[in-house]
DNA sequence: CAACAGGACCGTCAGGAAGT
DNA sequence: ACTTCCTGACGGTCCTGTTG
């Protein structure tokens, strides 16, 4: 794919996702609307999308108005317009969806809704999504823009049991400060630090971090276990100034936001490089305190370690994104084969139907 | 059972595009 | 001009299936 074209294949990539509906007017105009479904990020229950209507469906036109061919308008011999969808639904999973559009489940389509809310919430999370969907809520009439994330990274610092003022908190949906995103800290003699987040939203009600500093782990290393309790939960702490090795297991075998959703538990690793600080606790130094070649250097090498792990998450987030693109690609095919097979079925019975009687 | 091939996944680098 | 983000390319690791 050429770098011109990126910007192109997202965009088209998430109204895929959004599953982009045409609903026919009554003057005859096409009206675009954005019936949300399915994504990786939220995988919905096999047969949520139940099928109202099905019996004998004959292909009599299709068309969006626009270059959306995962919708179809199938015109069914009474006269009466369904809908064909192709539909991703948990991965591997493709159905395709023919709804008559008299009668939507209303249920479902609430459901569809909630849904919807969810999935744009995580979407909208991260920072090249919001932009893109944004931009596609501008083609959208009726489709509510994202507010940019402001609240979080811009509301007074709440009271602080342990202030780390430097600190980055940083998750695969972007770069946080610790005074935003961990409003009150309390260590226990367990060594168990309570991270309690009263009133922001998506992480409710109390996390732990345990932090395991003696005995078993490598020298240096500090074994960070935190159970979020949040639906989204946390991918990856960053502490300026120190290593931070991901050890959770479920990560391997599943994606890092799957992982989350389940409530797995991961396991962090941060090792601080070259101080040895309680707690593996490591402060970042402020720029403007650098003094020696050695202070200078270790900012460098701070720099470079955040630019990686920035990297790290960019590439699983670059190839999960290419990977939902060929699912959706693999689900066009599967629609459009349904389809061409449905107008070879049309095409054989009009031709039975129009052939001279030579009775 | 060891060796090998193939695929999936990951981290890193480099370079382009877009924003500031 | 600089920074940030995204993604292709490359090399490495791990896992699984196949073959001798």
């Amino acid at each position: 794919m050429s770098k011109c074209s990126r910007k192109k294949y997202i965009k088209t990539n998430i109204r895929q996702m959004t599953m982009e509906t045409v609903e026919p007017q009554q003057d005859g105009s096409v009206t675009d609307s954005v019936a949300e479904s399915d994504s990786a990020h939220m995988q919905t229950q096999a047969g949520q999308n139940s099928i109202p209507t099905l019996a004998q469906v004959s292909v009599a036109g299709s068309g969006t108005g626009r270059s959306s061919p995962a919708v179809t308008l199938v015109q069914l011999p009474s006269g009466q317009t369904v809908q064909v969808q192709g539909v991703i639904q948990t991965p591997q999973i493709q159905t395709i969806q023919v709804a008559t559009i008299a009668e939507t489940d209303e249920s479902a389509e609430s459901e569809g809704v909630i849904d919807s809310h969810k999935r744009r919430e995580i979407l909208s999370r991260r920072p090249s999504y919001r932009k893109i969907l944004n931009e596609l809520s501008s083609d959208v009439p009726g489709v509510p823009k994202i507010e940019e994330e402001k609240s979080e990274e811009e509301g007074p610092a709440p009271n602080l049991a342990m202030a780390v003022p430097t600190s980055i908190y940083q998750t695969s949906t972007g770069q946080y400060s610790m005074y935003a995103e961990f409003p009150s800290i309390a260590i226990a003699q367990g060594g168990t630090i309570q991270i309690s987040n009263p009133g922001s939203d998506g992480v409710q009600g109390l996390q732990a971090l345990t932090m395991t500093n003696s005995g078993a782990p490598p020298p240096g290393a500090t074994i960070v276990q935190y159970a979020a309790q949040s639906a989204d939960g946390t991918q990856q702490f960053f502490v300026p100034g120190s290593q931070v090795v991901v050890q959770d297991e479920e990560t391997e075998l599943a994606p890092s936001h799957m992982a989350a959703a389940t409530g797995d538990m991961p396991t962090y690793q941060i090792r601080a490089p070259t101080t040895a600080l309680p707690q593996g606790v490591v402060m970042a130094t402020s720029p403007g305190s650098l003094h020696s070649p050695q202070q200078l250097a270790e900012e460098a090498t701070r720099k470079r370690e955040l630019r990686l792990m920035k990297n790290r998450e960019a590439a699983k987030e670059c190839r999960r994104r290419k990977k939902e693109y060929v699912k959706c690609l693999e689900s066009r095919v599967a629609v459009l084969e349904v389809q061409n097979k449905k107008l070879i079925e049309e095409l054989e019975t009009l031709k039975d139907i129009c052939s001279p009687k030579t009775d």
